[in-house]
RNA sequence: GGGCGCGUAGCUCAAUUGGAUAGAGCACCGGAUUUCUAAUCCGGCGGUUGCAGGUUCGAUUCCUGCCGCGCCUACCA
């Protein structure tokens, strides 16, 4: 509602203005939120117009108060130096509005959005870092389907490479087990856990001697023939791995739709397509002598080509070298592709490029009967169709943002520029440990890792909190809570609202922070469910839904009803009227803007504002349900207006927490 | 060396993308409950926005130069 009246306003004054003022060239109308409530709704600043009409700030906003009109659902306006244009919303229309629950129309944009997210190596346990990555692909597309956008979620699978060949090397050079002993281990609880050790261990094996390196070239090349006694071994890690990792996610209420994997990106030949493609573009070229010579290269993506320069002078001289240092290996000398190359082939097949297809089987039935598809070589008859879409979103962290930038580059040499306009490189930081996290968890820390605010994660040497370790105990913490304030429930009914209270937890922790903000990991902060936290934005719901308990009504009904009880908007207009109704407006206005930042969310790429919303939402609902009584409230017409105030709130918190995919425990 | 990013209260972070008096949480101190009310609320304490210039009506935000920190910069993925 509240992002309909701004682009409705953003609307009439431009046409005003263009009406007031013909012929000069306008700026983009700005809008934005007034410091206080006091002010007004929205503010207008009117400087930027200044120049362009010759006529001072003020001038125009009172031009502009005084001439406009009337405009559906504004109030009044008013001027306020040094040149702001201050705008009242009609109060009463926008609650009546937003008790019936009306929603204006939005243009949607056609086309299918495709995110990938989470994609962890399936060779270990998934650690907070993958859990920040999850939440945010997780919540980016809440908000798009929010937003009515379609979208098909992809994990992507690197179930050929050095981290998975690794695993392999430690079961069979370090533990020498059999395929038949692996398989056994694999089919226990948290196979997931033992391989994190393993892979510390097989990094450890490799520094006390260089020599066992070769297990790792030797192990990385068998698995690529996939009919190897090795590739089945690593077949059989990868997928009890990725089976965990689902698991896992799956705690999070995390679902994906596709799991492409590199294993088919190689066995259906995506790179020979992509090559060719790659080759007769120019994209590629072809050393022959300095370091890289016989290898395919492609220009850096973010250094300048100097082709470009000579083409700028005029001058026609033909395939300028690449600086040795601007090059970025694609094919390697041995002829095999790296990752970066595989990548390109993958992305042209996201944005339906590549003229190939995987292969679809079922691999993984959720709860809720939700499929899950993985590659295959050969795959079933029937299956939904993917790939092929209007834009991609990468969740990936934000190291991998020059081999981003470079498969971006890749397909505008390839003239996809359309393509590389819709290719979105959702880039975000990593989660590290505070030293006294680090401490806590035993590892010993040189003197000057103490001085530092955070230490980086490392799978390699077994560092870091498993996601599933953190889950457990957020659950335990929330119980012990639960089991003391709710004595009378029984215990499966408590562990029900003890998990509904860490996911909580755990989801608002990793989006309250902003993208490129490194997350310096603290069990404290993150166990907390006090104050800015999701336990804290539940507990306002419960609280509002208690209310209904207690007066025996249905808060989703009683909107509408409550709305049509009230019979007008005049009635709204008598509570919302003037300063003294202000704390209980910005309540009202504040649930209005569910869309609005939805909006900003998607259009920043930035889910931690929904976050910052549903903050705000529930510590504004506090503050009125506090200073309120509702229930003992002698007039009834206002009794039945505080009864709507709180079942809209309630109704919007609890969409702004769908969103962040937290869901609300019946008490707390 | 080059590229990307960061530097805001004791700590952890915001700041509507250039706007009005830089805001929250934690911590600390002091208060609030016969109620739908304590996983809560109210008050207090806390700032030369790393430093120095520049751009303009206006800068935490943009530009330049320093200082400090992180990441990337492999024929790894």
């Amino acid at each position: 509602m509240y992002r309909y009246l701004e682009e409705r306003l953003a609307q009439h004054v431009l046409e005003f203005l263009r009406q007031r003022y013909p012929g000069a060239t306008l700026p983009h109308v700005a809008i934005e939120q007034p410091p206080n409530v006091e002010l007004g709704d929205f503010a207008i600043p009117v400087f930027p117009f200044a120049k362009p009409l010759r006529t001072a700030p003020l001038k125009i906003a009172e031009a502009i108060r005084a001439e406009i009109g009337p405009v559906e659902g504004i109030a009044e306006m008013q001027v306020a130096p040094p040149g702001y244009l201050n705008v009242r919303i009609d109060r009463a229309w926008v609650a009546a509005e937003l008790a019936r629950d009306k929603k204006p129309a939005a243009d949607i944009p056609v086309g299918k959005i495709l995110v990938e997210h989470t994609s962890i190596n399936p060779n270990k346990a998934a650690h907070i870092g993958h859990l920040r990555n999850a939440v945010l692909g997780d919540t980016f597309v809440r908000l798009l389907r929010y937003a009515g956008r379609e979208v098909d979620i992809q994990n992507y699978i690197d179930n050929t490479g050095v981290q998975v060949a690794d695993v392999v090397v430690g079961f069979t050079h370090i533990e020498k087990k059999s395929r038949a002993e692996i398989k056994a281990l694999a089919g226990q609880p948290r196979f997931d856990y033992y391989c994190w050790d393993l892979y510390a261990r097989v990094s450890h094996w490799y520094e006390q001697d260089k020599q066992n390196l070769q297990a790792r070239h030797e192990t990385l090349h068998a698995i690529e023939d996939a009919s190897s006694e090795t590739a089945a071994i690593a077949e059989l890690i990868s997928t009890a791995v990725l089976r965990r990792h689902l698991e896992t996610m799956d705690r999070l209420d995390i679902e994906y739709d596709f799991l492409p994997r590199e294993s088919e990106i190689l066995q259906l030949h995506f790179w020979d397509a992509a090559f060719t493609k790659l080759k007769d573009s120019g994209v590629l070229s072809f050393e022959t002598e300095g370091k890289n010579k016989g290898c395919w290269v492609m220009r850096r993506a973010g250094t300048t080509s100097i082709t470009e320069i000579i083409e700028d002078t005029g001058n026609a001289e033909e395939s300028e070298k690449i600086s040795e240092e601007d090059q970025k290996v694609i094919v390697r000398s041995n002829s095999t592709v790296g990752y970066v190359g595989k990548d390109i082939a993958y992305h042209m097949w996201k944005f339906g490029l590549l003229g190939r297809d995987f292969g679809y089987r079922k691999f993984y039935r959720y709860p809720n009967q939700h499929d899950c598809w993985i590659s295959a070589t050969e795959g079933e008859k029937n299956h939904p169709h993917f790939g092929g879409v209007a834009e991609i979103y990468n969740v990936i962290d934000a190291r991998q943002s020059e081999a981003q930038s470079t498969v971006i580059e890749a397909l505008r040499g390839l003239g996809h520029n359309e393509a590389a306009d819709h290719y979105t490189h959702f880039s975000y930081e990593m989660v590290a440990l505070t030293p006294r996290c680090a401490a806590e968890l035993g590892y010993k820390l040189s003197e000057e890792d103490k001085t530092r605010s955070y230490i980086e994660v490392s799978g390699r040497k077994g560092f870091g909190v498993k996601a599933d370790d953190l889950l457990d105990q957020l659950i335990a913490s929330a119980k012990s809570e639960v089991d003391s304030r709710h004595p009378q429930l029984d215990d499966a009914e408590r562990l029900a609202i003890a998990t509904q209270i860490a996911i909580g937890a755990l989801r608002y922790f990793m989006l309250k922070f902003t993208k490129q903000s490194v997350i310096a990991f603290d069990f404290k902060e993150a166990l907390s469910f006090e104050g800015e936290t999701g336990p804290y934005a539940q507990y306002a719901v419960v609280r509002a839904t208690s209310i209904f308990k207690k007066a025996a009504l249905d808060p989703d009904t009683f909107c509408r009803d409550g709305a049509n009880n009230l019979s007008s908007t005049a009635e709204f207009a008598q509570y919302l009227k003037g300063g003294s109704a202000n704390e209980i407006w910005e309540l009202w206005l504040s649930a209005a803007k569910t869309a609005y930042i939805v909006d900003q969310c998607t259009a920043a790429t930035e889910p931690a504002y929904i976050a910052k919303h549903a903050f705000q939402l529930a510590q504004l609902f506090n503050t009125f349900y506090h200073r309120h009584p509702i229930l003992s409230e002698p007039d009834e017409r206002r009794k039945q207006f505080l009864l709507a105030t709180v079942a809209v709130v309630r109704r919007e918190l609890i969409r702004t927490l769908e969103v962040m995919g937290i869901t609300v425990p019946p008490v707390m």
